[in-house]
RNA sequence: CGCGGAGUGGAGCAGUUUGGUAGCUCGUCGGGCUCAUAACCCGAAGGUCGUUGGUUCAAAUCCGGCCUCCGCAA
């Protein structure tokens, strides 16, 4: 089966080095789209995305186009003959023409068990607002948005302190099994499809810093679950003494009583914050300028008063 | 050349403006107190102050180069 591969991201990359380790010889990858390298960092030095570095290692064919839109792109996709394009975190919309290329079609890995959480942030959006469950589709991709019929969706469970990053790192193995099942019964042509249902339909927008404020007016347990929903990116943070201060890991030491005013510093051996209902612990920590610490380091050289308010 | 912060005993910080052989909190080790402790008391070890040149009688502290780490912005 000749394959084009599309992604970007790490959890794209998980998948593609699946296909490449597979034991099975009948997957080629004809070529690997991703993202133009782009300035990144400091110093707006070139970066290449996790995909390309692996496909660089297996010396893979490696198209970098701005844009699908464009008729050298489509003509360079047909004179491949692929007979599937697998999509995964790649950051662009496959036109009509496109997806009409492959005698099997387009597929794609999706980070949630659709229809919940159509987007692109769909790992940390489940983590944010606490669910129990997490998973993956692989689906067959149509014109809209994370809109195509469903094919195959493996389902685990969220530890109640994962952060997204480390979910989404668990997902991406599960996501290359589930990705390795479904090329299975593609090529087996034993495949079943199912359309999602409509009136479950959620939908899961990127991430962006406008999130990351802490507000204290909450109840402990949703400023924990966006704490770790947030890292690694673009993480929680709160404001004190003029300082931006990131939180990377945090701990519920009461889920229920009023222990303070909200924001209010209540301990200053552990740094405990009083929230709407209930209070919490930051457990790791990160100060402008510093390096990422646990609180306890940080507290040694940088005190912090009881009955300070935070934000 | 995107903007900025930082490198001081194992950890986190102060000291650098007003040069004169290093300090705080914690950890570690030894001892003591205690039914007990992330408690308390006593004592000890441990640093060529990132690196490299320079200025000076004298530099962690002033000046230049280099290395490393980090925040912002993308």
């Amino acid at each position: 089966m000749k394959i084009i591969f599309m992604g970007t991201s790490d959890f794209a990359a998980v998948n593609l080095k699946k296909i490449l380790d597979s034991s099975c010889r009948e997957y080629q990858v004809l070529s690997v789209f991703t993202q133009p390298d782009k300035p990144k960092g400091r110093g707006y030095k070139l970066e290449a995305s996790p995909v390309k570095k692996l496909a660089l290692e297996n010396n893979l064919d490696i198209q970098q186009p701005e844009t699908l839109r464009d008729d050298k792109v489509v003509e360079f996709i047909k004179n491949l003959n692929p007979d599937l394009i697998v999509v995964i975190a790649y950051g662009k919309i496959l036109t009509r023409e496109i997806l009409d290329i492959p005698s099997l079609g387009c597929i794609n890995m999706h980070g949630s068990l659709l229809p919940k959480y159509r987007g692109a942030a769909p790992v940390q959006w489940s983590v944010i607002n606490g669910d129990e469950y997490a998973g993956v589709t692989s689906m067959y991709i149509d014109e809209g948005l994370d809109t195509g019929d469903i094919i195959i969706q493996d389902k685990i469970l969220i530890d109640p302190n994962e952060t997204s990053g480390e979910l989404m790192e668990r997902l991406a193995s599960v996501s290359a099994k589930t990705l390795i099942k479904t090329l299975e019964i593609i090529k087996n042509n034993t495949v079943t499809r199912k359309a999602q249902d409509e009136s479950q339909v959620s939908f899961a927008p990127t991430l962006d810093k406008s999130l990351s404020n802490i507000d204290f007016n909450k109840p402990a347990r949703e400023l924990h679950n966006i704490i770790r929903g947030l890292n690694p990116w673009p993480v929680a943070k709160i404001n004190y003494n003029n300082k931006n201060i990131k939180i990377y890991r945090s701990k519920i030491i009461d889920e229920n009583n009023l222990l303070g005013k909200p924001g209010e510093i209540i301990d200053d051996k552990r740094f405990i914050v009083a929230c709407a209902r209930g209070s919490i612990e930051f457990l790791e920590i990160q100060a402008e300028g510093k390096k990422r610490l646990i609180s306890k380091d940080f507290l040694v050289g940088n005190k912090i008063k009881i009955g300070d308010i935070i934000n």
